[in-house]
DNA sequence: AATGAATGAGGTTTCATTCAT
DNA sequence: TATGAATGAAACCTCATTCAT
């Protein structure tokens, strides 16, 4: 194909600049040269900077949703979907930065400017994890009294902060799967000592 | 000091801003009329804009640090203790939403534009996690093989995701309270059902 | 180019503002507005203010030298060649103030700052003079003693000094003809009466 | 004495800041920082920043008036005289990097901007050169169809550019004896070789 | 007379966006 | 569709000057 797809080539060359210098300090000229397209072509296919960031992000999250939703297909389990999710998210950060980065950037700084904007590929891909917990409890394999709106968060934001760290290049010191092993266990074990109860209970 | 603690009134002015806008979209004359300041004073006492978010986020992660020591001082269960972390973390970002957004916005943005700073009281903060977490395993109420420097980063990046979705002003459905028990229970319980086990096991 | 010579049009507002108002004072919207050009247009095609400067610098310097190369061409005698340059030089800098005063402000001022810019068009200018003096040495018309790199540097010494009181305003006795004739006749005959010797000799 | 003549302080601080940096470069800051002083001080010896570089100037050149007047008081040939001019002129440049720097400085940036100042002990000093010859040509020693008014301009001017070169710290090749004697044997016997004469005369 | 903290106007430069070609 | 030269608003930061102490 000679010159079409310029939406998937602008996409490709705005995740990259966006994950190596920011979305503050990625410059349009940036990506248009990395996207080998002219400037002025970028604003044919978007209406502005921010349009890029969303359109981005929902892409790369919305290709994480699918192999997400095709690797969980085909599990029953919920233990092991929740590995598998786990697993994957972690695998996936570190198989691209620029993924992470992203995730990192469009989660914590444009919801301030563009608040009416609804993430939601996003949504989706954290509903994953609360669906997961559901079925969970409706086979008594996890436990009633978790609120799925509240455990979505909590392993999603786990996982995040893990690839954060990762991202900063410090701390490279375990690989994905001992990490992903850690999570999961920490999700579905808890820390306590087997034998060991909550206090006062 | 001449009329006031200037230095103060800057940093105080520059977490709301900060927290409003985001640091880049937060101007120095905002700042500044914030603090009731020329715009040239906060230089008396900044070296730059980015010296300012720092020093923003340091104090108050300082003070964070300070408070959860002392509270931590008057208990000695680390299950209990691991709860007081939860709890008090949760309640001062709802309580102070400029210092959750501070947060956000220093951890995630700043990072790439300053990677040889190292945030030494941020460390502190999330390192007291894991001496919780050592603790407990030295007096066999937590299980031995957690990696501390893992479930710290679980930890704190389940709570610093649930507090970023109270300030989207999205799910308020549920109190501190609650989601700081189950959080709690999340981590110290895990979220499998009584007399389950993972899976291959 | 879109519309016209923008690159021109440039250097010409330039020499027009930083000789009115000398380099510091002269702004990049004066030049702009001179040259009925956006602001940010200058920043396309130049890097800077200094680097303006030292364009129209080079250029207006170059165009001189130029000149003074075709116009020495056509004689032969070296002291013919001498006066051709002093009275070139001298018409010059009266008919083109701007010019001289853009001498005067590179050659004073922005060494200090950019010492490790060489002016390289002027070198070649003031390089003329010594090539002059070396020419007449060799057909023994010039005396044998004289060292040409201390010579070029009174006689272009000279030759600015007086341009520079022209440009301001005062004394302007004598013609530029007048002026030519005796700052040859000084540099060629010296000021001795004739039959008068150096003392001591 | 112990904080007495301020004014001398700050006039020496002045003059050593604006021959490093340049007027435009010196911060007022810097001066008093080298004047041990307080930035509100100067202000009370002097209206602006101008107002300094003026005093810096006059009082520099004025001490060298007088150094130069008694100098010359004590010969009384012209040749002589002048010869004497040039060489303690270029002796001073070479001792006092700073005046000479201050020289150029003042007599090329500043003329711009106040042009109502006019350099009364610069005048004084020039003039002395116009002396020496008006003087030489009352006793038939020098010619009397030189103009004073130019030949002081073109000495002056000689001398200045080469001060201007050695500030550079290019071309050192040449000691000051050396220069003193080739500009002293320029301005007398000019260059051309004994017996020959301008041509078409 | 001396201080130095505070002021705030102002300039260089960047860069998202436009539009004539 | 595509280009990229041109635009011009906007922001960080500097620094001469003031003035309360």
């Amino acid at each position: 194909m000679k010159s079409v797809d310029k939406h998937g080539k602008i996409i490709r060359a705005a995740t990259k600049v966006f994950a190596k210098k920011g979305f503050f300090n990625a410059r349009i000229s940036d990506i248009a040269k990395e996207a080998k397209v002219a400037d002025g072509t970028i604003y044919l296919y978007f209406n502005n900077k921010f349009d890029i960031l969303i359109s981005v992000f929902e892409q790369e999250i919305g290709r994480l949703v699918d192999q997400m939703t095709t690797l969980l297909a085909k599990e029953d389990d919920p233990r092991r979907m929740l590995e598998i999710f786990i697993t994957k998210h972690l695998t996936e950060m570190k198989k691209n930065r620029n993924l992470a980065e992203v995730i990192q950037i469009e989660l914590r700084q444009t919801n301030k400017l563009i608040r009416d904007y609804r993430n939601n590929k996003f949504s989706e891909y954290v509903n994953i994890v609360s669906s997961i917990i559901k079925k969970g409890q409706e086979e008594n394999v996890f436990r009633k009294d978790i609120l799925p709106g509240i455990a979505k968060r909590a392993i999603f934001g786990a996982l995040d902060e893990i690839a954060r760290i990762w991202n900063l290049n410090l701390e490279t010191e375990y690989t994905v799967e001992e990490t992903a092993k850690q999570v999961t266990d920490i999700f579905q074990l808890g820390i306590l000592a087997p034998g060991e109860k909550k206090p006062e209970g």
